[in-house]
DNA sequence: ATCCGGTTAT
DNA sequence: ATAACCGGAT
């Protein structure tokens, strides 16, 4: 059992001095924002940084002042606003919450109401219910888990420490004030409590805080290092015989086992030659990224000379894009203009 | 060149 | 459970 902490009071002190101040916020210690504008800014700020966001918010929130204004918006005016910011699915299902939240007459006021909305996660769920409706949610982003790991020491690593953090971060919820609360974590995050250099000596929490103590508070939150993912070469060929390519399954265990493709070597195993005689001329590489390792695949077009050693011919209109996996439609696509040409 | 980050689809 | 989705910051 950790020893319990309590950070509220020292740390909305600090946000009633040190609050940013933001086109979606309202000034600490007063009534809650407009849900619609805590909800849009939210949406924007997923993945994406609070300086990116300005400028959209502004403009969304001028063109589309009210929830109603934006699910009665055409599609292709709000996916041409949203062009710049990333991330696009986020976009769609903007809309689509749009059109639900005023098909609905307004905003859910819980964190599972809202939480069943398009685009709408873990995170916006909670951030909406404790901003915009004063809720007593816990709000989880990457800054109060860095927070957190750090107040706590947590040695865990990312992403596994994950369900521990959240319940760290619940502990320390206040039930006064969550929504000023859960915007100060997200700032101490923000401004003071950074992953490169935490500004440790300025902390409103410093006295409280275990990684502090211990001196260790730039090296939290931990993360499993990812996999460093190989970089593989190979090559693959399009053997030309008349109107038709050479197709082959693959061997049906390992690695696309079994799937449809074009003969290639190099890269899984195999080393193999050239499924028959040609002269080969290189039309660029293609990148796939599998689980373990990146592949750079060189394509190769040649007009067969001789008999093909493997694969069968398949005339070129027979030949099914979405039959191939991911890596073998990079390869047919990047080879369209030379097999018009 | 590498790191960072919510939600959804698979 | 994990990969896809993007742009900005370091």
């Amino acid at each position: 059992m950790r020893e319990s902490k309590v950070i509220a009071p020292d740390l909305l002190d600090w946000y009633d001095r040190h609050a940013r101040t933001l086109p979606w916020r309202v000034p600490p210690g007063g009534p809650p924002a407009d849900p619609y504008r805590v909800w849009l800014s939210e949406v924007m700020l997923q993945q994406t940084t609070v300086a990116a966001v300005k400028a959209y918010f502004l403009r969304f929130t001028t063109l589309w002042p009210t929830v109603q204004a934006l699910a009665g918006a055409d599609d292709a005016a709000v996916m041409a606003e949203w062009a710049g910011l990333g991330y696009y699915a986020r976009a769609r299902n903007l809309l689509a919450c749009a059109r639900a939240v005023t098909a609905m007459g307004g905003f859910p006021d819980t964190r599972a109401g809202l939480q069943a909305l398009p685009g709408i996660g873990a995170y916006t769920s909670a951030a909406i219910a404790a901003i915009a409706f004063d809720r007593a949610e816990t709000v989880v982003d990457g800054n109060v888990e860095r927070v957190v790991s750090r107040l706590f020491a947590v040695q865990t690593p990312l992403p596994r420490a994950k369900p521990e953090l959240v319940t760290l971060a619940e502990t320390l919820t206040p039930q006064a004030r969550p929504g000023d609360y859960a915007q100060a974590m997200m700032d101490l995050g923000a401004t003071i409590c950074t992953p490169r250099s935490p500004a440790c000596v300025i902390c409103p929490l410093q006295a409280v805080c275990d990684a502090r103590a211990q001196g260790i508070a730039a090296e939290l939150p931990r993360k499993t290092p990812k996999p460093a993912k190989p970089l593989r070469q190979g090559s693959v060929w399009l053997a030309r015989q008349g109107g038709a390519l050479l197709l082959e399954h693959r061997p049906p265990q390992g690695l696309l086992g079994g799937v449809l493709a074009f003969p290639s070597a190099g890269w899984d195993g195999r080393d193999l030659p050239p499924p028959g005689p040609a002269a080969w001329c290189d039309l660029g590489a293609v990148r796939h990224v599998f689980t373990h390792f990146t592949l750079d695949l060189t394509v190769l077009l040649g007009d067969l000379t001789g008999n093909p050693t493997r694969g069968e011919l398949t005339p070129l209109r027979q030949i099914d894009r979405e039959a191939l996996p991911g890596l073998m439609r990079k390869v047919w696509d990047m080879a369209q203009p030379a097999l018009r040409g």
